[in-house]
DNA sequence: CAGTGGTCTAGACCACCGA
DNA sequence: CGGTGGTCTAGACCACTGG
């Protein structure tokens, strides 16, 4: 039998998850290793296999080991630990840090789509959309150009957005339900209109997300990101 | 009853997800939502609590749900869509794209820590550390310049690895169990030695992530890794 | 073939919330 | 108080793996 006594009351479930990690980071069980079967657990804990399945699975689902039907249960071989990358608003985000948030709205405006426009939004050429370039500053200090399309479809009274009072972001996740986007991160000089909007000089380096976000049947929305290197990171914590 | 006819046999708590999931994205349920309860649940598909706790249970981890005891489950308020970061060894994600990889070897050496290395390594200062550098390359272009400091007692053989057959990411993760880490991605201009290493101008952008992780008790490794803006970008994907 | 995990049931007791 | 979710059990049948 196992030291339980991690807390007063943890459900059984948990303490069979918290005797297994604690012998996988301490590296006493190492990736590969059998893990004990379910029908061990249920032995060595009293519990029953519902109990000792659930502790498994859910260990699995975080990646720590490797379950196959038939075989066994092991630990797994890379931790491949990984972060939420998350899509946030920038509101809430800089507010979270105890800072003002302001927008300097530079466009908001219906268009005709060009050829590659039309098909990333899943338009046709000419179609109409919408159009935003937005400057974001925390504390008065610019942190993000924001140039974005949407797709009417998605979010009809775009063009009626007060966005100095909320944010493109904001207003497609209460009206366009998100299910499914891409994104890619790269590094770039900004143009001459990014730079002049940021305070930056051309030759500053600066973060470029570019984002395609998927709602229900349509894409709702293509933007790009333009964050002064200098002043702005992405950060994040991995966790086993 | 509902309409169950997705896949020749997919398990119970599957399609109690796949009923609930697709009327949320599909906005027929919208955020704030009551989503049925799990008796509810056990009346209409015939299934038992257990199964139908499942299915809510999961929708909740996947953040499509948000569940308080006593109160009941409704549709979470914002999809806080999020993707996975993950550290990975470069050569598995080269290898992957079928392209060759392949790296050359700076310097492999023992030193001193100074103060703030020493203290980021959770040493003494003035402590023995390892120290590599190294330039990765994929089909003969070079695509990462890697500065890395490792905590001798994480990887006590590190300075006689041939990191020309084996990257310092696999020794780590094979010789030091991961369990924590700690990341920044920022825009920067690349040193000179950077520049004339990755075979860029020193004017081009780079991507710059600092990571930091941490095996067990001890921190491992302190890695800086500089990608050239122009032909390296992180990417990835979200889903509901 | 025996052992493993994948799923499912029909109960049960409890803690909590809101009326 | 009734309804909710959180947990747990003692069985069960199945599909898959490995020797």
């Amino acid at each position: 039998m196992a030291d339980l006594r991690t807390e007063p009351e943890l459900p059984a479930y948990e303490q069979v998850k918290a005797f297994i990690r604690a012998r996988i980071v301490s590296g006493e069980w190492k990736p590969g290793d059998a893990v004990p079967s379910e029908a061990a657990l249920v032995q060595q804990f009293g519990v029953s296999r519902m109990t000792a399945n659930r502790a498994l699975r859910e260990l699995s689902a975080e990646g720590l080991v490797d379950r196959v039907q038939g075989s066994g249960t092991r630990v797994a071989q890379l931790h491949r630990i990984s972060s939420r990358l998350s899509i946030r608003d920038i509101h809430e985000e800089v507010a979270e840090r105890g800072h003002r948030h302001s927008t300097r709205v530079l466009l908001v405006a219906a268009e005709k789509a060009g050829q590659g426009l039309a098909q990333s939004l899943g338009l046709a050429a000419g179609a109409r959309v919408f159009h935003s370039v937005l400057v974001h500053l925390e504390n008065e200090v610019a942190i993000q150009y924001e140039d974005r399309y949407v797709n009417p479809a998605a979010a009809p009274d775009y063009l009626d957005t007060d966005f100095s009072q909320t944010s493109p972001t904001l207003h497609l996740l209460q009206h366009a339900p998100l299910t499914e986007a891409s994104y890619s991160i790269e590094a770039c000089l900004p143009s001459a209109q990014e730079a002049r909007e940021l305070g930056i000089k051309r030759s500053d380096p600066c973060l470029v997300m570019v984002r395609r976000t998927v709602s229900g049947a349509h894409v709702a929305s293509l933007a790009r990101l333009v964050y002064p290197g200098t002043r702005y990171s992405f950060a994040g914590q991995f966790q086993a």
